[in-house]
DNA sequence: GGCGAACTACGAAGAAAGGGGTAGACAAAC
DNA sequence: GTTTGTCTACCCCTTTCTTCGTAGTTCGCC
């Protein structure tokens, strides 16, 4: 619903918390794939929990920080400014670089066309 | 093959230059959703240009602005970044997310179940 | 050949992003 | 109880983004 949108930075430690569940400012600092000092995880942690997208609960001496906004959530913005930006809102065109960018097991290839099959289901199916 | 990466202004800018092919500072101005003086725009154009994203022509007294990087290019880098650090690299869940969105008539959703097909066809039929 | 409108150049200035240092709190280990 | 290591709070700094004002250029027109 709201636009969420992060920054590079803000962005790679939400990535690492979304996929952890959770995370100590050590956690996060050890998963990350640059090097950077406490200090500065600590700072954007700060700032992501400032902004509201995620909070943190007291777990001995440390923190533990909890996402607050669902990926899924921060990925349907994320997804919509590029589609609308970048492929002139065409959903076709988007799969198009997303299929031609990875390479794509055969077996995720098919659960893909059952899953456009389904939505084709539903729209011809119902009244909306 | 490099990332490009645009702020949210420049993508902006971009976008409008991708959509129309080219464009003067008024041009761009005018197809801007946000109203920005001429100054800031041309600042970004400055800085797009300076970046190698674009390059200009004289045309009478103005400049028109022409992209050098493709809408295609910054697409797949963008999307990677979102496929990526938001869905687990997973493109079925990306594609999930793309087509809950969004309303997809039922021809683009065709087209797209035929993108697929085809891609199938490709990775089944010859040995890459 | 001077005027006015449309453009660009230059640079100021605030806000956000991005990195980190140091001091002090606190608990475990001795 | 003192030491030691881990953590946070509270600064500071630099770079980039974003917006815009002012000054100067240039072309067409009277």
């Amino acid at each position: 619903m709201s636009d969420v949108s992060f920054s590079e930075r803000e962005l790679d430690i939400m990535s690492i918390l979304w996929r952890e569940g959770s995370g100590t400012v050590s956690e996060v600092r050890e998963a990350l794939e640059d090097s950077l000092g406490y200090t500065s995880v600590l700072k954007i942690l700060q700032i992501l929990e400032e902004k509201g997208h995620i909070r943190h609960e007291k777990e001995g001496r440390a923190y533990r920080y909890i996402p607050l906004v669902q990926a899924e959530e921060a990925g349907q913005s994320a997804l919509g400014r590029v589609v609308d930006k970048i492929f002139h809102g065409s959903a076709e065109l988007t799969l198009a670089r997303l299929v031609s960018q990875r390479s794509i097991s055969a077996e995720e290839l098919d659960r893909m066309r059952r899953l456009l099959d389904e939505l084709d289901a539903d729209e011809t199916g119902s009244d909306r």
